[in-house]
DNA sequence: TTGTAGGCGTTATCAG
DNA sequence: CTGATAACGCCTACAA
């Protein structure tokens, strides 16, 4: 069994109280003590039970974290990893809630409550999830990802999603394109949203007029690129690129080209966004908008450890560039 | 603030003890009272502490989970897509312990120790990294992920490695194949040793000699692949077909013939193993050896859940099958 | 059927 | 500088 305080009360021949100080560096105790107390503590290998810790500091040291079920997202380890860089010093864990369940009893702030986590990343929802709302209401220290909620304790990163597709489409303009199709993510999303407004932004910057026909809704996906491209291919006036709001989306566009008989960039450029693993293994390997991903983990605990940490500072929000990443699926226009 | 049982109690006109009994749904208990309680309780929200709960009954309904340091694993969504899955009406939730930081006085137990996890999943380390081997050692259940560790309460959950690369041999032999290379993995490693493993067994199955310069030590590695190829052109009996050991590894070597300015799978048939996204968007796209990464992750909660729940099982081994995906990497032998 | 009281491992408040 | 002792929120004999 692993021992308590009071073993190590015992071993060193002071009382629990003195072995408490020795551990949590009170000032007023003697050096002498605290060296005996140091050595039996690391004889017995003893390590402070921080469940029973948390329950009288009504601290945890532990972060929530709510992914939504089933959620495969191919980024999702790289956020992670920037969570893990940022949670390395801080001395606290991350719980992964995983019993989310869709039933209307379910609260986000109970469960939150009855496992004493100090705060929660959220990520994969959208606002009128659940009772996702009473969350941001609450005292609960709440980082959301990809999510523009804000309450008392609540804040959120993102991507500057606005931002990444206006490059995208200035580059395709700065190459020659002016007839440039936009493929829209789900328009549900927070993220969606803002890239379509990010396209329309693009071409007002660049005085280019914006045409419903060049606009397909989509949803992020594979096969929604491939419909896409179907619909602008059957157009009079074909676009000569096409900007998506994914990677999946791009790689959907190109194969139906491939389909089709034609050629990227030759007769189309193709614009991705995200960066993902295989943006650089399709053929043409894919240009993008390259999300700082790991960046968006860093940030969102970094974030989320500022709210618990300064009682009043206000909600936080982090808006984390994108960067363009060129490679082959785009021409100049000839 | 939230109520706590003495609230609930004093609200319900009862002592804590009854409000405990009917949260824990005891036998001896008024179906009036227990009617009234309830009520109280939903009405306040109440939720029971599981913190303060685990402190007194020594459970905390928490599994652990170790990740390597900045691991980066593009299967790691699935793997934890198939956690969720069993940990969804388990009632536990799971911690990832990020504190792991590499230097001698770390302990794996005694973090378990110390945030009452009631057992852990470990995944991305090697056999002797750190004192892992303490926590095998040790009473704390745990599932080690593509690593064979066995202990009083340890034990793990991998692909069929052997099976998975013999089964790429076999077929290559049906299609006509006979000089067939193979690229290893890291052989420092616990899957890198088996597939070299079942490269051999899968020679030996179907008569044909081992040739040492039909080897190349590689690492799972894209640059592994390519440096590999290389070698294995310059041969002056060249293999038809080359067995990689991950999908990464493929990739290279279809870059690299592509480089050499050879074709896949005219000159050279490639298979690779794992299936991750890369691998449908290749070109060629590649023939694999799928690992079922959802069955991995269920079931090494599964099994961990089978090892705290029942006292005295034998530490319980589970190897999950693989599946041959046949794309265009391969083709017959002229 | 219900309530009382002791304890889980730790920290915090006061005396000494 | 050190040591009793009362919390923290909950569960569980045991008593009533």
């Amino acid at each position: 069994m692993a021992p308590n305080i009071r073993d190590i009360a015992r071993m060193a021949g002071v009382s629990v109280a003195t072995v408490s100080k020795v551990i949590n560096n009170y000032p007023h105790i003697s050096p002498k003590t605290k060296e005996k107390v140091m050595t039996v503590i690391k004889d017995a290998q003893f390590m402070p039970n921080s469940v029973a810790r948390g329950l009288v500091k009504g601290r945890s040291m532990t972060l929530g974290m709510f992914l939504t079920t089933g959620l495969v997202h191919p980024f999702f380890v790289h956020i992670l990893a920037g969570m893990e860089d940022s949670l390395k010093e801080s001395g606290f864990d991350l719980l992964y809630l995983s019993q989310v369940n869709w039933n209307p009893d379910y609260s986000f702030v109970r469960h939150c409550m009855s496992r004493n986590v100090e705060g929660v990343v959220v990520f994969g929802f959208q606002r009128f999830d659940l009772n996702l709302d009473e969350l941001v209401q609450s005292e609960i220290p709440a980082i959301f990802i990809d999510l523009d909620m804000l309450g008392k304790k609540a804040g959120y990163v993102t991507s500057d999603n606005v931002d990444g597709i206006r490059k995208s489409v200035r580059y395709l303009k700065e190459i020659g394109h002016t007839r440039i199709a936009f493929l829209t993510g789900g328009l549900e999303s927070y993220v969606g949203k803002l890239r379509f407004e990010g396209y329309k932004q693009g071409l007002a910057d660049l005085g280019l007029p914006y045409l419903s026909e060049y606009v397909y809704i989509g949803d992020f996906s594979r096969e929604s690129g491939i419909e896409a491209t179907q619909k602008f291919l059957s157009l009079d006036n074909r676009p000569t690129a096409i900007v998506c709001s994914s990677d999946m989306g791009a790689v959907g566009v190109i194969e139906a080209m491939k389909e089709a008989g034609l050629s990227v960039p030759g007769d189309m450029s193709v614009i991705g966004f995200d960066d993902i693993d295989i943006a650089t293994h399709t053929v043409p390997s894919l240009t993008t908008i390259r999300q700082d991903t790991f960046g968006i983990g860093q940030n969102s605990i970094r974030l989320l450890l500022e709210i618990i940490n300064n009682a009043n500072c206000p909600p936080p929000t982090m808006i984390v560039p994108t960067e363009l990443v060129v490679r082959d699926s785009c021409a100049p226009l000839a």
